[in-house]
DNA sequence: CCATTTTTGGAATATTAATTCTAATTGATA
DNA sequence: TATCAATTAGAATTAATATTCCAAAAATGG
């Protein structure tokens, strides 16, 4: 299993179906959510028995702790990725929301769970690992807060608390890309947009003598 | 039971009774979500027999739209009050965002429930009733997005699609209030910031003629 | 105070759906 | 191909809980 000793045809069949399972499972969640997706759904979408997915799975719940756990991996390591090949700060911030928006476009049905659960899962899932999820979460945070971090002390940014500016930043970003996403939209424009404002804020330059925040 | 006509006792008890129990399911809602809070907990905790309670509201999915509908309600009025109050479209920005912070700081469960399931909202609720609360959403898009059409009109903000800006502010301002909400912060100091970070942007001045937008 | 109406508590019911079980099938090994 | 182990389908079981029902209690009005 660890890295090097190769699969045998066995177990890379054991990996797709279950990585099949989560496929169906996520769309399905996605379209009705967690409590209203029954396990019989996902057994007859799939085409897998009950025991064969319980054989995966010991429960619904570990399934859509799965389903978040690796999904949130993946886009955490696409970021990370491409925060690394990107010099300045400034560029790391048009980064970081260029691969969000890429990553959301190609996991539409893991977004749309996504912002309907991020908040509820706490509750949703009694398990501890449902933790877990919260502190992925989390560390998209810091890695943004860095970015910003570094700008301040670079002198690109306004030195305001990094963590802050974090939050504010995301939370444009999913709010944005949450209205979007449903429509058939110009994507180039829509980065474009949120990324003028959030640099540049909205306050046109020849008012801002006025500004007494 | 329109205006003018006062309600006699009877009729106020009932109002009472009836708000008492939206007060007690909201904390439960918002402590647990909407299937991990049972019809006999709420019953418990108000006090209140099952029959009473479903002479108040035909299910369990009434009472959870009653207290959607009705704080939503109250949020937007809340704003739009606010918002008249205010002269030119910085003003306005600036009290749409005490507005918002105020009104979940005095309703902390409802914020809770809100972010917790806005968007799953659509998904909990079967019933068509489940649009309205949507639909008030998008409300309160609608009146951001007014006011930056207004500032933009007079040379106050950049020219930038005012629905978009408003989304982006929304996203920014409830993804802050969520994650500051938990904790005792001083939200004079976080208003401040919000407000900074939405009119100015992050860039910093030295570094704006760099900037390849 | 009595008759009548309304309200109430909580037990009984019905429904829904997660999980387990069993028998049948498939696949590997020799 | 025969044997044994692993896998599977789907029915049966179980658990949870929303809703209904009914007998008891309380409020109302004469």
């Amino acid at each position: 299993m660890e890295m090097g000793i190769p699969m045998g045809r066995r177990e890379q069949e054991r990996r797709w179906r279950r990585q099949y399972i989560l496929n169906v499972a996520e769309r399905l969640f996605a379209r009705k959510g967690y409590h209203q997706t029954t396990m019989a759904e996902i057994s007859k979408a799939s085409e897998f028995g009950m025991a064969t997915i319980y054989q995966f799975f010991k429960s619904k719940e570990k399934i859509y702790i799965a389903i978040f756990n690796e999904k949130l991996d993946l886009l955490i390591r696409f970021v990370e990725e491409a925060v690394k090949r990107a010099k300045d700060p400034v560029e790391k911030i048009k980064v970081i929301l260029k691969a969000n928006f890429d990553f959301f476009k190609q996991h539409q049905d893991f977004f749309k769970l996504y912002s309907m659960e991020r908040e509820a899962i706490a509750v949703i899932i009694k398990e501890d690992l449902g933790k877990g999820i919260y502190k992925k979460h989390h560390q998209g945070i810091k890695l943004v807060a860095e970015v910003i971090e570094e700008g301040i002390k670079r002198g690109y940014f306004h030195p305001l608390p990094p963590k802050d500016v974090a939050i504010l930043f995301l939370g444009m970003m999913e709010e944005y890309i949450n209205t979007w996403i449903k429509e058939d939209v110009d994507w180039e424009q829509k980065l474009k947009i949120i990324t003028e404002v959030f640099l540049n804020g909205i306050l046109n330059r020849k008012h801002q003598g006025e500004r007494n925040v």
